[in-house]
This record gives structure tokens, sequence and C-alpha cells, in this order.
DNA sequence: ACGAACTTGTGCACCCATTCACAAGGTAAA
DNA sequence: TTTACCTTGTGAATGGGTGCACAAGTTCGT
């Protein structure tokens, strides 16, 4: 199955870590990777990596593996990381700072190229080399840098607002850090990360295992991930 | 159905949103709440809700719906937030900071009590009312506190060596938000959040929808900006 | 007392993802 | 060339989760 076969959401989720795994590998260095040496540095299985990588193409050499740099250009251009996709960062909180100084987000195509908050004392300065806006700027500013992503930083308060206003300006792709249900129309593609939900299905564990006095009784806990809700 | 029956991991996974759904509630106010109200509060379907619930007992009744208090005290319960699991952050750098001051945390029973930076400059002061520590006071802090939960937010060449010092400390619960895949022993329970995976992931969909609108399905059109950069 | 209107709890069918197991294809050395 | 040994790619089995559909149980109005 070549090209344009559809991609299960499954592995979708997978694609980035393959790509984060291929890190390791210099570019240009001609090295050749195993589903089994990929899997190790991806935290999944062999099986898995195979199966994963067989939706975006034949891309392995039977008895040999695949060619780290070829995978890793297939494994881009799946997940259209070449690309640039600029964000906007709404709620410069403790949170919505500490994401819009993010290396990491820069370094894989997510510049923050804006911030939005509503705070007078913070519109109109840069925080971190971050112009701050106010919220009526917003489409203004994602008309003019192509903002394609808008992160969710405020108050649970003020979240569905900011998702109102994010998607009047035309975003149709947000991240939301606010603990609560935000409503968006169908075409909009919405990830919900609460970290303190998180925390709680560590809890749920960690109660099981304390009550029963050791033995994890859940069976074996293994490899996470996760997080958000996929619509379409 | 009774007591004590395994709950699927997908099912945990939802109770904390249940109970964060359940929030619009007055404590004793008396409210029932029907499956499908709380599936609209939880961002899920009603049929989830009630087969969701159905795993930890049957708490409703037929033709009423549930009782809102009840049933905040019996997912409680299930979760094990009736206790409070102190939580030591590492690596005060922007995330860490965030962290460690995110009220929703300790909200939800989950307090960080200390943070361990390896920066001398930080070492010994308080940030946000947080004591830092340097890493060998770990075992100490993870004592004196009764420390149950570990967050990782170390640049991503020092998780490992944290994680480590985690489990060599008694913690059995880690959340991580570096980068990299982490081997930690069997019972240690390890979730890991990566931010940029998250984006990456809605980056995929916006590349697929984009792609429609443009005639050019073989991906010409992207900059062929490099893909792979930093090393791990 | 009775029927209409609700809402839960759950059996069942379906779907998606995971994992196994192996044939197909490739390398290397004698 | 032949043999021994790898590793991929993928049918097929398995397992978990989702959602439908409905019987069972409850309330309310008449």
């Amino acid at each position: 199955m070549n090209s344009i076969g559809r991609i299960p959401d499954a592995t979708v989720a997978r694609l980035p870590l393959y790509l984060r795994g291929l890190d390791v590998f210099p570019v240009g260095g001609a090295a050749t990777v195993s589903s089994e040496e990929l899997a190790a540095l991806a935290g999944v299985n062999a099986a898995k990596v195979r199966k994963d990588l067989s939706y975006l193409g034949t891309y392995g050499t039977r008895g040999v593996g695949y060619d780290a740099d070829f995978l890793r250009f297939e494994i881009s251009r799946a997940l259209g990381v070449a690309n640039t996709w600029p964000i906007v960062v709404c709620g410069m909180g403790n949170l919505g700072r500490a994401l819009a100084n993010h290396s990491g987000f820069a370094e894989r195509g997510f510049p923050v190229v804006a911030a939005i908050d509503t705070d007078p004392d913070k519109i109109g300065v840069e925080i971190d080399g971050i112009a701050v806006y106010g919220p009526s700027a917003l489409a203004s500013v994602v008309a003019k840098h192509d903002v394609a992503v808008g992160i969710i930083a405020t108050p649970p308060e003020a979240a569905q607002g900011t998702a109102d206003r994010l998607v009047d300006a035309g975003i149709t792709s947000i991240m939301s850090f606010a603990p609560i249900v935000l409503t968006v129309p169908d075409d909009v593609d919405l990830r919900a990360v609460d970290l303190a939900t998180e925390l709680q299905i560590l809890g749920f564990h960690l109660h099981r295992s304390r009550l029963v006095g050791g033995a994890d009784v859940s069976g074996d806990r293994e490899r996470d991930l996760l997080v958000g809700e996929g619509p379409v």
C-alpha cells in the first residue's frame, strides 16, 4: 500500500515518536535502522513499528532494515513537518509563558509568533521576546503571521470565549490546556490536555497498589502516551 | 457491577473527566444528573458514561439519574482522590516553574511540596513559595514530605538520570515532560507527555486538510526545510 | 391504579488496534 | 552456487473499546 492509504489514528499518534527516535542518527549518516532498534528508541514494540510504517509505504529492505535518512524524510512528509505552522498562545499566565518559551516547539516547526492576554499591563509589551496583544487584535495577528495553531492557556472561565475567538479568526487547530470541555465546530481540530487529569490517572494506580500492599493489581502497567481527543 | 471488578484503562482515564464535570453541582446540593448531562459535561457520549459508571457499581436510579454528591463520592473513592499525593518537581526551568505554580494540582489533591534543580543559584532558595533543593537531597525530601509522585521537567539529557534518582528514592509514579523514552522498572508507573508530539499530531491533520485544497498531492509544495535537526 | 414518559444497566455486534507467526526477499561467506 | 542467517511486510487471530438497542425499574399525571 503506497502513498495515500488511510493512516489509523493510533499510527499517526506514534509517527512523531519514530521521528524523535531517529534524531539519534546524524543527518546524512547513511545509517540503517531495524524495526527492533527503532522500537526501542520510540518506546514501542517492533511489530507495531513495522505495521505502522507499512501504512506509509514499503520503505524498508528485508534482511537489512530501514535507511534512517530516507525514513526520516518519509515520516516527515507524511506528518507534514516540512511545513512550518506558526502558533499563537492565548493566556500568558504561568503555563502560557512557559509554553511560549518552550524551545521544543520551534525546533519541531511550531514557532510561537505572538501571544494574547487580557491584562492591560502585558498588552503591547514583549515577554521573553514574544509580542503580547489584546484579544481584539487576534484576527489581525492571525492574518499577519499566517497563524495555523492556537494554544489555549487561559483560566478555565475564559477558555470557551477564547476558543470562539480563535475559530472566528479562522484557526482550525487548537490545543487546550483548560480543564473544561470546549465546544467548537466540526471542522476544527481540538486536542485537550488536562494535566490534573493525567495526575489523577497516576493517582488511581497509586491508590490501588497501596491498598493491596505493594503489588500492582491492575495487570502490568506499561507504556503510555496520551492525551487528547481527536475530532476531525 | 460490583465493588472491585477490574476497571478498564479507558474507563480509568475518563473518571477524572466525570469528576471534573460534577464540579458544576454545588456540594450538598442534592442535585441529580443524568448520563446525558454528565456526558455533555465531560465531553463524551451517554452510553460511555453509563458503561463506565457500571464498572464502579450501580449508583444510579432508573428513571431518575445519578445523585451528584453520591456519584462524586464514589468516583473520588475509586480514584483514590480522598488521599493527598505530594509531588516533587524536578527541573525548575520555564515548564517546571509553571507546573510548580499550577494551582490546579493542589486543588485536585496533588500539592507540590518541593522542587529539585542542579543550578546552584536556585538551590536553597524558594521560588514562588516552593523550596528548591539539589539532586542529592532528593531522598531526604521524599522521605520527609512523603512524596508520592515525581514530575520530570528537566532538559532531555538529564531526564533519564532524574528518573533513576526518583526510582532510587522510592518513587513509583512519574510524569515526564521530557521528549525521550525513559526506562524504569516494571513496578514504576510512568506517564509521558510530549507537547511537541501533540502539536505534530495536530499538524498532520492540518497538512492533510490543506493538501485537499491544493492540486498537488505529490508534496512538492512544501519547503524542503530539513527534517530532523537537534540531536536528542 | 394505570399508563405515559424517563433513565439506567447491559447483552451484543461491530470496529479498531495489537500481536503473532511466517513467507518473501535480501546479505554474506564458503 | 549453495547454505545459513537476517529482517521486512502482512494475513490472520486476538483482545479491548464503543455504541446500539432494549428490558428493567422509577416517577408523574390522571
